[in-house]
DNA sequence: CGGGACTTTGAAACCCTTCAATGCCAGTGG
DNA sequence: CCACTGGCATTGAAGGGTTTCAAAGTCCCG
């Protein structure tokens, strides 16, 4: 793994973003550790003892299960300046694997984060901020999987990742993951993603430009599943 | 709403529990309200302001989500001494109800909670652990949904609940639950619940003493899913 | 230009939802 | 005490959706 440490950017400044976080943030740089992967590589895994929490710098991470079958089961989409490693036993839960060339990510030892955290309020504050954010992210996510049709899954999905685009202003986006990428994280087979994907493109709900440049045309209709006849 | 302000105990004593947690709860105690619930009443709504945080100390709740199509997802299940009301936007996502008559919950309000949580460490890393063991939940919850066979599901969801369970020793259990929250919690029918429920018990994985008095009996089995032949 | 990974499409088998009806149980009022 | 009621649980049958297996099409990169 390639290691590097260096000035960090804090991230795209959303509205979210308040200042005291922009500062907490800053006060993290000193702590440290900037990464940086190639597409699959694996940042941290499954077996492994949660000794750092992390925070993507850029790029884009798939958080992870493998059955004991040998299934795949993706149950978080870590963008820019989303933290992860946060775990309450001895072993981390998933392993997170980078799903971009050139992901970078800031890893933080624990005790000393923590140790931050215990004297910089201020900290403490961010990151119970990127907890609870995680938390809604999952619950967000349990919902669009709760869906009882495949094209109300995708449909709901691809309007959660317009949302988490950077650029508020279009309708336009890039798939960040694959077909199969997109079929483990809603429990569903790919080809099921490729004909929701062409059902929906068919109506006018989306369009697309290339495999992985989406427009949503619909986003009333995606979100209220109403492609289902 | 029935309000009382009276001793709290700290919620069953489990192996994860640390003294130092116990510590922390303590001293949330002069800031809490406890209120006592019956079924099916709301104790905080997807439209209120997240002015507080919550804590169970008996009973059982559900956290869901209503879809504009009337759809019910239930995104959580809260059992003693596990936090709710976590939000990082302007609203609450999720509704909660107490499952069961009497429930009790603690109340903080989160101006006071987060200023007690600034001033003292103890009580930061406590809320930081809950909401991690949420983020935990929620995860495990996303595999269990993402089975893509209906008895993969409920069973899969069974071992979870027995795992929920303050007794370790055996593998019996009560479900806090009925049958439209399994379904609205696994996206599946209530139909397909029972069947799956049914179907489990004539291959002998579970038995059941009663609609929700289970044993699981081949737990190894439910794990792995291998009641799909 | 070719290889390899990813995506799309087709057809059959299977699974799940839906609609309908029955069964079960506890609480209520006569 | 018992019939009755309403909510929950189970079972059946039909239709539709999804998976699976197979094959072709597409795109990117070396």
């Amino acid at each position: 793994m390639h290691t590097q440490n260096s000035q960090i950017q804090t991230g795209a400044r959303t509205s979210s973003e308040l200042p005291a976080e922009q500062n907490a943030l800053e006060a993290l740089n000193s702590i440290a550790i900037v990464t940086k992967w190639k597409r699959d590589q694996e940042i941290c895994g499954q077996e492994s003892s949660p000794d750092h929490w992390y925070r993507v710098l850029s790029g884009a991470g798939r958080k992870f299960v493998i059955r004991a079958n040998g299934q795949r089961h993706i149950v978080d989409l870590l963008m820019p300046n989303d933290f992860f490693g946060f775990a309450s036993g001895e072993r981390h839960a998933c392993s997170v694997q980078a799903i971009i060339d050139g992901t970078t990510i800031a890893c933080y030892p624990r005790k000393r984060i923590e140790a931050l955290a215990d004297t910089n309020p201020a900290v403490a504050r961010m990151i119970r901020g990127k907890a609870f954010e995680a938390i809604g992210r999952l619950q967000q996510q349990l919902v669009v999987v709760g869906h009882t049709k495949a094209v109300d899954k995708v449909g709901a999905l691809l309007v959660k990742l317009l949302e988490r685009q950077a650029d508020k202003r279009t309708d336009d986006f890039t798939l960040p993951m694959s077909r199969y990428d997109i079929a483990d994280y809603l429990g569903i087979s790919v080809e099921t993603v490729s004909r929701s994907i062409t059902d929906l493109k068919q109506v006018g709900m989306i369009a697309l430009r290339g495999t992985r440049k989406v427009r949503i045309v619909d986003r009333m209709g995606l979100e209220d599943g109403e492609q289902t006849s």
